[in-house]
DNA sequence: TATCGGATTGTTGCCGGTAACATGGCGGTG
DNA sequence: CACCGCCATGTTACCGGCAACAATCCGATA
């Protein structure tokens, strides 16, 4: 916002007025005093506790972090004190006192779509059960600058580390530059060397090109994602692969961008023959798109050509037709990212046992080939 | 995951061992010298500052939040070490010492849908615009113990405010019973008196009838979201009232839960006669299992039926046929949540202002009532 | 029964930031 | 030229929790 100092949250800062306003001081009162009134609104204190457990505040610190060494009649009273108060330690400061903290920043873009959100969704319930929480930072990828402000402002948040639901070699760019100082970690699908595939996103491709190949198949189209997601040139990678294994031919590489409009547009902009009597989308949306596109052409899905997707959204099921494709299971990769980077954070050793069950489920897109 | 004691955050909390381990503490340095070294990890404090301004650290404070009765010299030396510094506030600090935080706690369940992830998307946005963090918490609204943990575990986080970025009555109540100390905001769509109909969500399906009066309809039917919903609920009554005011018929109301499974089911389940040649489902999903549905029972659309939904995802232009919807702007909705939320934290009147612009897209799936 | 030592518990100080209060310096006035 | 008052800045205290260190307490041993 202030493009000549870096330290944007000066005098341009939200809460800068004039006035310096703040909240007003509770009365100065001694330390013994100041233990809240039964009635006051502000939420108990160690020391609160304290007082009512007629201890010192320390002992209460010592149950609260599972020290053995207390008498059990003081153990008690403190017990006793804190279900009274109905005490919750204030996670502030303890985080503040601890240099620990129990945030985890995740950044997104297009957190709209499926897999990003499910992702999230996974990757929130995953943290959660670890006691952590995800705050989600969403990244203008159109906009440098807003990026690098994004990532400067994750510093001032104290978090336990960052993870990305999704990156795409733009993020992953701004992430290595940003240089934080806490654990990061990059989820979605990351780069795979070729002999990974077999294991991981490309589990599924194998099988899917034996279904097509077994209705008689021989030659295909791929619409891929866009180039600058490893989880897209991964699908791409794991399509060719698949083919070239069994002999079979690519009659070419559609570029998509995830949108059942782009995969509508690849296949419209196609010439009279498509050289395929399959297409394979590297997502479902690309492969709703693609079939409208060749109803639009007079040609009928499975009838005249066989199309399949990957992700298996809800509604892809009911799809006109229903569609064949790979189940992708999101949430566990959320919460696979989440376990990875809770290890770094841990100082754990890497789990990465990133294995997306990658499922085909076949459905009425397929079909044997025409009889030409 | 503690029945028996309220305050579950005790010994069996997650960083509770018998270690006690805690990062070792800085060396005890006097506050002068502790000054960071060039090279620390530490990111530098308004102590460093203020040593490397030769100033106290009030008048860094000061400067920070932007008091006016700083002697140009003095703010130039500020300027300066804050720069060389690179430094960032520790909202931590900040938020301990002030009282007040800038994270809003976002309550949601099936983030993955279209609707609530793209009221998140515009919710996180807006948040963040104004200095705000979204922090994610997802229910599990199946379990109703799972909720009020949860519940209760944010009060520990203090957050500036909560909102549910989608209400179903379940919520509402768990959230009334927390009863918590900071704002709360309900969103995704509040329940409307019948008056407020025809501005809010209601605005589209007058059009929508119309539309579909237009083109020889007299007769509808309706797919209902779950009843829980007040969106559904809203929907619902938008789309009686919309056939009411004009005259025309409505065939019935069938239940659905937003799927596209739901919309196919309750359209297998009706009898040989339709009784209705539209069938106005409450979202896109529920239309998308309608049509096909609808087919599997040998019907056309929009030849013998036709379908319209509501929300406009984006795969809707895509279906077969392309839907006719109401397009609902839900990052429009997540930002008046969170101006809501803000106006309430503030203090400020309630804005309230929620316009969702819902437009009718006219696609390929109605056309003219047929022949008979 | 006095002493010793580990077991318990209390006291003090710090995390990094902000607010209240205190102090030094300057100019203006009588 | 002394005094007053305000301006600019420094000092101290505190938010709520945790840890190092200090001070008890208790039982067991000599």
């Amino acid at each position: 916002m202030d493009p000549h100092t870096t330290v944007d949250d000066a005098p341009t800062g939200d809460d800068v007025g004039g006035e310096l306003p703040g909240r007003p001081r509770r009365p100065a009162l001694s330390t013994l005093q100041r233990a809240s009134a039964p009635g006051s609104d502000k939420p108990p204190t160690i020391y609160d506790v304290a007082k009512a457990a007629g201890v010192s505040h320390q002992t209460v610190t010592r149950y609260l972090r599972g020290y053995e060494g207390i008498r059990p009649a003081t153990r008690e009273r403190v017990v006793a004190a804190l279900e009274e108060l109905d005490y919750r330690p204030n996670l502030t400061a303890r985080s503040l006192t601890t240099g620990r903290s129990h945030r985890i920043g995740a950044l997104t873009h297009e957190i709209d779509k499926h897999g990003p959100s499910n992702i999230a969704q996974g990757a929130a319930a995953a943290a959660r059960r670890a006691g952590y929480v995800l705050d989600i930072f969403t990244l203008d990828m159109s906009d440098p600058r807003s990026i690098r402000d994004t990532l400067k402002m994750l510093r001032q948040h104290d978090l336990a580390g960052i993870l990305a639901l999704t990156s795409t070699d733009e993020m992953t760019r701004a992430i290595e530059a940003a240089k934080f100082t806490v654990p990061v970690y990059l989820g979605g699908e990351p780069d795979e060397t070729p002999t990974e595939h077999s294991e991981l996103t490309g589990i599924g491709f194998p099988a899917l090109v034996d279904h097509l190949a077994g209705l008689g198949h021989r030659s295909f189209l791929h619409i891929a994602g866009p180039a600058t997601w490893p989880a897209a040139r991964n699908r791409t990678q794991a399509y060719e692969d698949a083919v070239a294994a069994r002999g079979l031919r690519s009659a070419g590489v559609l570029p998509g961008d995830w949108t059942a409009r782009s995969g509508h547009d690849a296949v419209a902009a196609l010439g009279e023959d498509l050289g395929a009597t399959a297409i394979v989308a590297a997502n479902d949306q690309m492969a709703l798109g693609a079939m409208l596109a060749l109803r639009r052409r007079g040609l009928s899905v499975p009838g005249d050509v066989s199309v399949t997707g990957v992700d298996d959204i809800p509604d892809a099921a009911y799809f006109a037709p229903p569609l064949t494709t790979l189940r992708v299971d999101f949430a566990a990769q959320g919460r696979n990212i989440v376990d990875g980077l809770l290890a770094q954070i841990d100082g754990r050793p890497p789990v990465r046992s990133i294995t997306p069950h990658s499922e085909l489920v076949v459905r009425e897109s397929t079909g044997p080939v025409p009889a030409a």
